[in-house]
DNA sequence: CTGTTAGCGCTTTCAT
DNA sequence: ATGAAAGCGCTAACAG
């Protein structure tokens, strides 16, 4: 590849002056413009982005570490913050910690050697204590926690209106007549099965039931065991799973259990499943705006950059409650 | 952040000494070596990548630009390019062109700008001749071709055996009965696409099948109007959709005309949709190895690297013919 | 309006 | 076994 000194000595100019052209950071003269530019063409010229950072402050890129590639929703959030990014001309560099501490704080480290101008991250359910300190150290770079998110944090963050969607969808269920549930709580570790916990506690107490059945087992052989075992015990007309691998875990015990939906029980979960609406039984579903989180992790991050002071801010997107079959046609008197 | 003239003060050596320390490449003195680590410690040093990469050829990093980042399918590939590429220390890059040439070539040069050492493209239907020209010229950097893989390429590819799996896909369904195919082929611009159109034809050529039905459409509205209609004419007995999004619109279409899956008319599809097996109809799927593709990808970016005059080479990894509900029950007689 | 030049932080010859 | 020093390609004072 061609340099800018190569550039420079085919227009006639000196470097600096190629580089205000190609940076459009001072005026030129239309006529050595001219002649830089034909120069570049000549060559073939293309900025080299490393040099140009090593020079700068900034490198125009950002970081993102999520905690479960495979899952579609944070393919998801990686597409939103994708497009975002690059919508501000910033390039993407993509670490997948897999849910694993140790992948996470060597994802960290490698985006914050490669100097990324901010980082965005679904910190893992048993982030360590490390990855914190070393995140909140690395001042002015700006840190933006993305779905999984802490009170008191140092940082931005965004994530869904979990407690609030979950209070919802029980609200609505018990509505419809239920009164006895079985929820997939899931990993507790994690701040937003945390929250949608809550949000059914809430609901529960606000309605005045009794204690409810809650399988909050982090393995999911065991989070398998424990619905069946609570499925054969058989007093819960409706079951909630609070993400799509519980959702998956729990279908698959309804099955096993020959529980048809919604006929023997009412069934609904978060985040979902793609196409739904082409596949039996349809399911009711508090889909989280997953995209979106990610752009708006984006827009948090160049804020931040803007205003480096300002007091972090947590932003909650709403999810939306999609009512399907799978929790209707319930019959009080039946159960 | 400390540099590395700190760390080499601290120690008491020179800066040469810390960097042979820090990348292990040649003998120090082990009470040397304590010393400089000892200030590495003290000083919170970490390698800054940049810098490192200005000095060196390589930057240890590869991009991959895919053509749409919303497809489960390339969020695999990309998931399995991450792991591969974290699992062999290079850090990923990632863009995505959106299925549109103009954001493809921007990617393409954003990531060369970036001294990725290598690339990894998905290529959009309507890729631009400016980009395979930039691509040709760019080496020894090697660029690999994912998922859609062309004749006479001077790159290395990987891709999927479309053509022997949709041979086997209309196999298995004639032996079952079915004379009367609908083809939703899809954008044939798409190399993947052609790939699975072939397969259809070397299959109805020799069962000796007359003239089928494909729709071959490139917009999606356009493809469900040409589906609506073929499906009204009604002679077919097995529709085969060619990808996951035409098997969305084919699906809406037999909804729409009130068919049902398999009773009324069977139905396969390429690539498929996740957790199929937990909803009704269960559908007869050639499911591509999209992980294992993204990290085949890698193997040959890397091993492009170490032999960069060996003649390309071509990838084809085996798609799997998953038989579900969707295809079966057909009955000879009554059609 | 344009040019000269000092580095950014690091790796790597070349000496010793 | 270690050090001195020359840049990698670029940007941004500073000077004219």
């Amino acid at each position: 590849m061609a340099t800018i000194v190569e550039v420079a000595r085919l227009a006639g100019v000196s470097t600096s002056t190629v580089s205000h052209v190609l940076n459009d950071t001072r005026n030129v003269e239309p006529s050595t413009r001219a002649k830089v530019m034909a120069a570049i063409e000549k060559t073939g010229y293309r900025q080299d982005a490393v040099a140009r950072a090593m020079r700068r402050a900034r490198t125009d890129s950002i970081g993102l570490v999520v905690s479960d590639a495979g899952e579609p929703a944070f393919a998801e959030m990686v597409h939103g913050v994708e497009h975002a990014a690059a919508a501000r001309g910033l390039t993407l560099v993509l670490a997948n910690s897999a849910e694993d501490p140790v992948r996470e704080e060597r994802a960290v480290n490698t985006l914050l050697s490669r100097r990324v101008d901010g980082l965005i991250i679904a910190r893992c359910a048993a982030s360590s204590a490390a990855v914190s300190s070393r995140l909140e150290s690395e001042s002015p770079r700006p840190v933006v926690l993305l779905d999984r998110v802490f009170d008191n944090s140092p940082h931005d963050q965004v994530g869904a209106d979990n407690r609030e969607s979950m209070r919802r969808l029980v609200e609505h269920l018990q509505a419809a007549g239920h009164r006895r549930f079985l929820l997939v709580a899931g990993d507790q570790r994690v701040p937003t099965l945390v929250e949608r916990f809550r949000g059914f506690r809430d609901a529960i107490r606000d309605a005045d039931l009794p204690q409810q059945v809650v399988v909050d087992a982090v393995d999911m052989a065991e989070v398998r065991e424990k619905v069946a075992a609570a499925l054969e015990q058989g007093d819960a007309t409706c079951v909630i799973a609070s993400s799509t691998p519980l959702a998956v875990a729990t279908l698959e015990c309804l099955r096993d259990a020959g529980l048809t939906t919604p006929e023997q029980i009412a069934f609904a979960a978060f985040d979902g499943f793609s196409h739904s609406d082409l596949f039996r039984p349809t399911i009711t579903t508090v889909r989280q705006p997953a995209f979106e989180m990610g752009a708006a992790a984006v827009s948090l991050l160049i804020d931040r950059l803007g205003a480096p002071d300002a007091s972090p801010r947590t932003l909650r997107l709403n999810q939306t409650l999609e009512l399907r079959e799978s929790s209707e046609n319930y019959r009080p008197g039946v159960s």
